[in-house]
DNA sequence: ATACATATTTAGGCTCACCTAATTTTATTT
DNA sequence: AAATAAAATTAGGTGAGCCTAAATATGTAT
């Protein structure tokens, strides 16, 4: 019914747009699927006819209801894929992603449903984002950046806001895991660095960068 | 470097050539691959131009070292998957093809040889088909149709010759399993049926048409 | 050997999902 | 408000992988 292509583009739209807001631009897209403006422009008139996407022209587009859960299903399988790789086959949560790319694809009801209950109906991937169920309904999420915590905060680590491979390996050699407490002993004022204590062992150093991409929710 | 649709062509190329020997037909292509014999003619022309398979006009195409060992990678994958998901996901014998057919397309290495050890490292597939290794080596086939067997011979029932839908499903609803231990009991000359003894309990009659289709090998 | 049937190839065309180059629209600066 | 820059669209084109219809080659029966 869904094509690969539309299936790339509302998983994209379905992330611009929770990034940054309701309308998502064609240069956005054309960037961050790394496909010609102009071509984008083709595609999203297509899909607009297919009702998956609204297409105000020279404005943007946004998901559709429909759209919208065709996106979260796209989205519901790449995470429930990752969790397989990483749980099962033991690959890292930085090797993952790519692989889940293609198996996300993958067009089975029947297939999803058993590898959600093989893995006992996770409510997270590795990297901490939530996974929406069937229907596209997600659990609610309370955590927040640890940027946003202040002094004696203690928290649990549960995911990442940013999911490149350098930052993702940066967390993996500092020892620092999903689910790890964390302790802010002190903010430095000047750079809005972090000191925390991790696990009630060690402490580190962890820059204003860092602690933006780290939720957490409090204990 | 090979797309879904030069991987089609290789697998099926494979599969006719194992069961009708050297020389594929363009016209037993179309017929498999549910393709128009003019589309076959004009794919096979490029496949060879890249040297996946050899082409002599009006006469046929075969595989290439080189194609053979792509097409035995695919069908390793397929295996590997119709394994994990009638081991590992609860799907039944009959319900695996169609998603392997999807699965066995995902490149990754590295999720193959994971996969691979995660399953154990079978050596068949859930219709005991042979898993090729990552370099396309077959452990040696003993099997043989229940049909070559005589009166008194006393097998184990490893594979199927016959992968249809219907055939599996008789199969299963009759009870009769991969592994099962088979005790030829007698065989009707007027119609090659067989009366066999099911691991040492229940009596069956067989057709000759399953029994064409039952691989054993002898114990 | 000729006629006929079947298999194969050639020729031309289509859709999908992309492209570049040119044009138009929108936003920003002066 | 006009000039300029940036974003979006239009127009025309491409390759992959399919199609139909017509032409040719191969195989079989008489």
């Amino acid at each position: 019914m869904t094509s690969l292509a539309e299936e790339n583009y509302l998983k994209t739209i379905y992330k611009l747009q929770e990034k940054n807001g309701a309308m998502v631009s064609t240069s956005a897209l054309a960037e961050n699927l790394q496909i010609n403006a102009a071509s984008v422009t083709d595609f999203i008139k297509k899909m607009a006819a297919k009702k998956l996407i609204s297409y105000q022209k020279s404005k943007g587009v946004s998901l559709t209801e429909h759209g919208r859960l065709v996106a979260l299903n796209i989205i519901r399988k790449h995470r429930l894929w990752e969790v397989w790789l990483v749980n099962n086959l033991g690959f890292k949560w930085d090797q993952v992603h790519e692989i889940a790319e293609q198996l996300e694809h993958v067009i089975s009801d029947e297939l999803i449903e058993n590898l959600d209950k093989h893995l006992g109906y996770p409510k997270a991937d590795p990297h901490g984002d939530l996974i929406p169920d069937a229907k596209g309904r997600f659990i609610k999420n309370t955590s927040k950046p640890l940027l946003d915590c202040t002094k004696g905060d203690k928290v649990k680590f549960t995911g990442v806001a940013e999911h490149s491979n350098s930052f993702l390996q940066y967390l993996t050699k500092s020892n620092i895991n999903l689910g790890d407490e964390l302790l802010v002993e002190a903010i430095e004022e000047f750079d809005h660095s972090f000191k925390v204590k991790i696990n009630k062992k060690e402490r580190k150093m962890l820059s204003k960068e860092v602690v933006k991409n780290l939720l957490v929710v409090m204990l």
